[in-house]
DNA sequence: CTGTTAGCGCGTTCAA
DNA sequence: TTGAACGCGCTAACAG
């Protein structure tokens, strides 16, 4: 019963420190301040009573006189998503590298959750929130933006004033696509989307359809379900079902497209790209795979990643939109042709 | 150039909710303090002054005072990865639906950046750190401790004192692999797993190593590459490749897995379960696209989450082992049998 | 129920 | 180079 102790102070701070090392407070902390005046002999002294005490600066107290407190929020729903977690990993790296820490607020389930999760980065008086899913009002931006908050959007083709807009070309990969369906030589088009599409993935179907029509071909438009690998499972169905079934379809997501390959080969036996031309969008590891062998369009999550960086550590106000050309990765899910596409 | 404003005070604080509200700041603190005693009057007052203003309540300071920062740390390396990133979106449910906020730090890359990612916890007060990769030094952990941070690793098979150790129960899940093998009629057994396999994952191989021995019968064991779908590619081409080509084979993770039946179909085109039973581990997302089929072990992410969190929000210091059961999920990748495995 | 006071751990003045 | 004093934004303890 001896060790009955305060026992709401399981902290070591830089007091102990002073105190162990013999020194004032103010010198301890100044140790650990990057560029501030501390003798050789002093500083020795104390790094050794850090180390024996196992003290670190605390970044919560020190965030209160400092304007940063080194924290950017990232807020996405289906994390466990293959381009999802993909992006994910890409933006922890570079925001370690730069030095920041990532709160990951994960925002699957009912929509208002987008608000609790800017209402959270706001209460942690976070440097910047990269949304990665989702919108949020515009009167929540503000109460960021006059918090001293920066804001990113990645995927969202919304206009949002104070932000950073960033994605891919999706209206011309869109036409891109159609482009390289084409020259395939498939005689029957069909476009493969689900049903609760965000405007970002819709922008693909429109650049798509837009060419198609330009094109004077007509299109099969087959929409289903939640974007997921279910939804092209039905979707590939559908169209492998149909009297005019399509050699040739765009699916505005990999993960659809891998539904809409299973569902043409393990039901219905028909192989890309001998029976059936598939592109997809993302390029997803899965992509790569050789079952799928998908061609598709790549976003470089790295590319992203950097430029939304650059923008939570910047002071720049004025709204800014990124529109990455999404590179064409030609596997072999299309049948071969010739001349490669533009 | 009118609104050369102060700059250093881009905040809004409980002072000036107070101010506007015409009352004192400590009742600004009461009013978003679950349980304290304010008059409906001055709370609505507050309540819409803060409106107004857009105040938050600054969490960084508030953990100053109280104990608990309500931070909570993920370690993690690879979070791209399906079994990886499906653990994170459960945790990080959990961890949100238990008002905790999540503090993700990827450790992909050298293997020094687990000691750095604890050192950045404990820098943030992070009242526990959940390892998902990699395994911190003792004396690390005792610093983690003495700072009043709890620990849980997931998916380790060291001994730790102090922290919860949860995982699957790895070597009878690969007993039961086994198992399940034989009684599906293969003559030819192998194993596939990884060259650089964690003790979590070795443990499946030895279950299915002993199991084997126990019955008598001999295991092609072949090894390759990183835990990945590339390397589960090249193990299945070579053994595919063998004169003594199995017909069963146990891989000690889904993502292998898929590469061993996508180097049967695709190179050979050897079909499962036909020409080729083929168990893995994880039950990832993939394992049910119908391309694979796969029979596998299914980790609870949820129960895992659940435990976890359970451990980082009681107060019991001694340390804790935690085996769940894995469970066998029946698909399609392993010849019918009549007798399923017990 | 309210306001005053004190302190959380730290960085930044300002003198010495 | 060092230490004393002050304030960051907030909550807990104490009066009124």
């Amino acid at each position: 019963m001896s060790d009955r102790q305060p026992q709401k102070k399981p902290q070591v701070t830089a007091e102990d420190v002073a105190r162990h090392a013999g020194v004032s407070r103010v010198s301890v902390s100044r140790t650990f301040t990057p560029g501030a005046s501390v003798s050789a002999s002093t500083r020795g002294k104390i790094l050794e009573s850090a180390e024996i005490l196992g003290y670190r600066v605390n970044r919560l107290a020190s965030s209160l006189n400092r304007s940063e407190s080194g924290i950017v929020a990232l807020i996405a729903a289906e994390i466990e998503t293959p381009y999802r977690s993909a992006m994910i990993a890409a933006l922890t790296e570079k925001l370690q590298a730069a030095g920041k820490v990532t709160m990951l607020i994960n925002t699957s389930g009912y929509e208002e959750r987008v608000k609790d999760a800017l209402l959270q980065a706001i209460s942690f008086r976070t440097e910047a929130a990269i949304i990665l899913s989702g919108t949020p009002d515009l009167s929540l931006a503000d109460t960021c933006f006059s918090n001293g908050m920066r804001l990113a959007l990645i995927n969202r083709e919304d206009d949002f004033p104070g932000a950073l807009l960033i994605g891919p070309d999706n209206e011309a990969a869109g036409r891109t696509a159609l482009n390289a369906l084409l020259r395939a030589g498939c005689k029957t088009i069909a476009l493969a989307n689900s049903a609760n599409a965000t405007s970002s993935i819709l922008e693909r179907e429109h650049g798509f359809l837009d060419a198609a029509k330009e094109a004077g071909v007509p299109v099969i438009r087959e929409i289903s379900g939640v974007t997921s690998y279910k939804a092209g499972l039905e979707i590939g169905t559908s169209l492998m079902d149909r009297e005019d079934r399509p050699d040739g379809v765009f699916c505005t997501t990999d993960l659809i497209a891998c539904g809409v390959i299973d569902a043409a080969r393990q039901r219905f036996g028909l192989l890309t790209p001998d029976d059936l031309s598939v592109i997809g969008f993302d390029n997803i590891p899965q992509a790569e795979w050789e079952g799928y062998a998908l061609t598709t369009f790549a976003q470089s999550t790295d590319l992203i990643a950097e430029k939304c960086l650059e923008w939570c550590t910047t002071q720049q106000t004025t709204t800014q939109t990124v529109k990455l050309p999404a590179k064409f990765v030609w596997r072999n899910s299309v049948k071969k042709c010739n001349v490669p596409p533009k």
